[in-house]
DNA sequence: CTCCAAAAACTGTGATCACAGTTTGCGGGG
DNA sequence: CCCCGCAAACTGTGATCACAGTTTTTGGAG
């Protein structure tokens, strides 16, 4: 009404391609789509309503994130399989740059990250209760990743997201095997706490120490199942 | 001559797209297309000589990568600008991930290995002496991977690629602003000679040594041009 | 029932076209 | 000379088709 230039040069309207990809990634990341299994473009495109076009857009993208596989002999997609040699590499660089995000965020954390964290954990909590495999899965990412976005690091944000994505078909296996009351969320109270103060050593080591028992809890469930 | 069924099912023809994804990948390694500017796929395609489509395939695996960016606005492509933010991010990722592969590498270190390494650095230490800038990037880039894909860590290694790729185009900036000759490879020496005794941790300082030189000058090259 | 070969279905790849939004270039008025 | 406005060129996106290779199904002979 009052805007004398309304600019608004959109570019809004968001990509069916980034909504293909948000899809499948979610899909990846709850373990959905179980390790092993081959996929196809038109079969996703027929289960997403869509054309294959924004199909292959979205499946390149994840297959360069490592999140899909590409079989070098026939070149057909599929989830990639779960090898301890692949969760100890994962693990050692979440292990790494997760912690280090933490760390960044921690003088940047104010009382609404705070507020938002507390509600995710929350909700953690309750999909933990409840046993819905999806919900905690969601809820988790939620909560480490508005922490980790925080720290201003771009490149190591995109990294841990990259991790996570190859990960996550291995927490659905967890799951599976030893039940979702088998992780604790301690450690997300204890993060709080060293955020409240912004004491960046705290969140770090609190952040590790999330990890550390989570993939411990994957190593195992990996190793029992071969 | 004995097999009894010689069992080829080819897959052999390698695919346009990662051609053009190869090509682009060198481009930007050895810094041809400068930070800043803007491409196009249909630039590409007449520049490569094929159609849009496989370009589409590459640039989409190279944007995942973060070696080109897509302006959120207008969905132009670019190759991302050089920040002293970015660079340290790439530097700390770098410092961590390459060393260790150094170090996962030692043990499995052969005279094969070895020669193949002295051929590599004898490239990159003739490429300094000429002042190819392109040559030698691309041999120290052979030399450091050469090495790192001995470690059989595959995570790791495509982590590790995917950083090279994005901190390629820093490297071309410093050629252009402090010359080729502002880099010494005596860290090379230093690494072989770890490597011929197996010396995991000896390998990793060397690599580690190598790098922390060559992102000082890069640190150093990116502050004096702002 | 077993085994093998032909056919049908399905796979990723590449080309071509249409479309809407953005940028660029050019011309004319002030 | 400056600046506004319109048109042409260019941008990424999505759909559709053709093709070659692979897999799966099918059907018939032994």
């Amino acid at each position: 009404m009052s805007g004398p230039k309304s600019r608004k040069p959109l570019a809004d309207s968001v990509a069916v391609h980034d909504q293909v990809y948000d899809a499948i990634r979610q899909a990846l990341i709850t373990g959905r789509i179980a390790p092993g299994v081959g996929v196809s473009l038109r079969s996703l495109a027929a289960e997403l309503g869509v054309s294959p076009m924004p199909i292959r857009d979205a499946v390149r993208r994840l297959v360069a994130e490592r999140a899909l596989e590409i079989n070098p002999a026939n070149k057909r997609l599929s989830v990639p399989s779960l090898t301890a040699g692949r969760l100890e590499q994962l693990s050692m660089a979440r292990l790494w740059v997760e912690p280090e995000l933490a760390a960044r965020a921690a003088p940047h954390a104010d009382a609404a990250l705070i507020k938002r964290l507390r509600e995710l954990d929350a909700a953690v909590d309750e999909a933990l209760k409840l046993g819905d495999v999806d919900a905690y899965m969601t809820a988790n990412h939620d909560f480490h990743f508005a922490l980790y976005q925080r720290a201003g690091a771009e490149v190591l944000l995109a990294m841990a997201g990259g991790l996570w994505l190859q990960i996550g078909p291995f927490m659905r296996v967890v799951f599976g095997r030893v039940g979702a009351d088998g992780l604790v969320a301690d450690r997300h109270a204890e993060a709080m706490e060293a955020l409240k103060v912004q004491d960046a050593e705290g969140a770090r080591r609190a952040i590790a120490a999330d990890l550390s028992e989570g993939m411990d809890k994957m190593r195992a469930a990996v190793e029992a199942g071969r």
